[in-house]
DNA sequence: TGAATTCCTACCGGGTTAGTAGTATAATGT
DNA sequence: ACATTATACTACTAACCCGGTAGGAATTCA
């Protein structure tokens, strides 16, 4: 049951997106170093990003990616749901995910667990992330 | 980001024993079949609950496995955690799980999702999941 | 043209999952 | 005593997924 790495990693990525792309665009290589990510693989984590409307891709030279919406319109779940999938925790759940539901005896359990989790993580905003991440680079002046 | 068959086993397995264990052990043959899952597969799941003190074992014949405790003295998130661990989003927000956690900027985030996890499965007793079940059985006799 | 960037696809080593298999050990019923 | 019925323990395995690595093609800018 856990979030694999790219998860983590996108959520990331949308975050140094909306840091550092106020104007321009955000090179994969600039945001692996900053996160210290391979940037190969962020480069393909980036792409299921934008294939999924998330980003915007610019090629060539001084390309790079911007967000295609205002960070208060993301939710953290929009983000990983594109590289985790559902993020339900058992398929039957899902649509078609099993034949026999009306039998099955623990469905009710399941379906309220996924309702948990999908109201979290839709309850955070990529700007309520990014403002947290900011707030927390402030206060560690005073460490 | 899936809870493993192993997890659901187990509390298919746990629902099995109140509902069939009332006075007497139940042994994994018989709920194996009733609950249509491999049987050798079912006996290392029971040992694991035994194991973790959710289940007492008694060995021989007419043996099994009976209760430790009464059903509304077990949560979901007591079974689920035997077999899948700590059911944490990641291992970020776990003891030791990350060094660099003071200039994480996510794990606020992360925690929070840790924390309506466990909620839930600890809001759900094993007396709630027999009852759910008891009267979703009772109801199919009017389909 | 050359440098910087995204795009696309293939590959791979290591770990996990969902079992299967075999044997040892213990308790019961007759 | 002994056959039967259980759990206990350990080893093995096929398939899948994860976290990359690698190489090159396409696109854009200076």
């Amino acid at each position: 049951m856990k979030i694999s790495a790219k998860g983590r990693y996108a959520l990331d990525l949308m975050i140094d997106v909306v840091q550092h792309g106020s104007d321009k665009c955000v090179s994969i290589k600039e945001s692996a170093r900053r996160l210290d990510i391979s940037q190969k693989y962020l480069e393909q984590i980036a792409a299921q990003l934008a294939k999924g409307g998330l980003l915007r891709s610019v090629r060539g030279s001084s390309g790079g990616y911007t967000l295609t919406r205002k960070p208060h319109q993301y939710t953290a779940g929009d983000i990983l749901r594109i590289t985790e999938g559902s993020l339900s925790p058992i398929s039957c759940v899902e649509v078609g995910g099993c034949e026999k539901l009306s039998e099955c005896g623990t469905i009710d359990f399941w379906t309220g667990f996924n309702n948990v989790i999908q109201k979290y993580v839709d309850s955070v905003t990529l700007d309520d992330l990014v403002r947290t991440k900011e707030e927390k680079a402030g206060n560690n002046y005073y460490i």
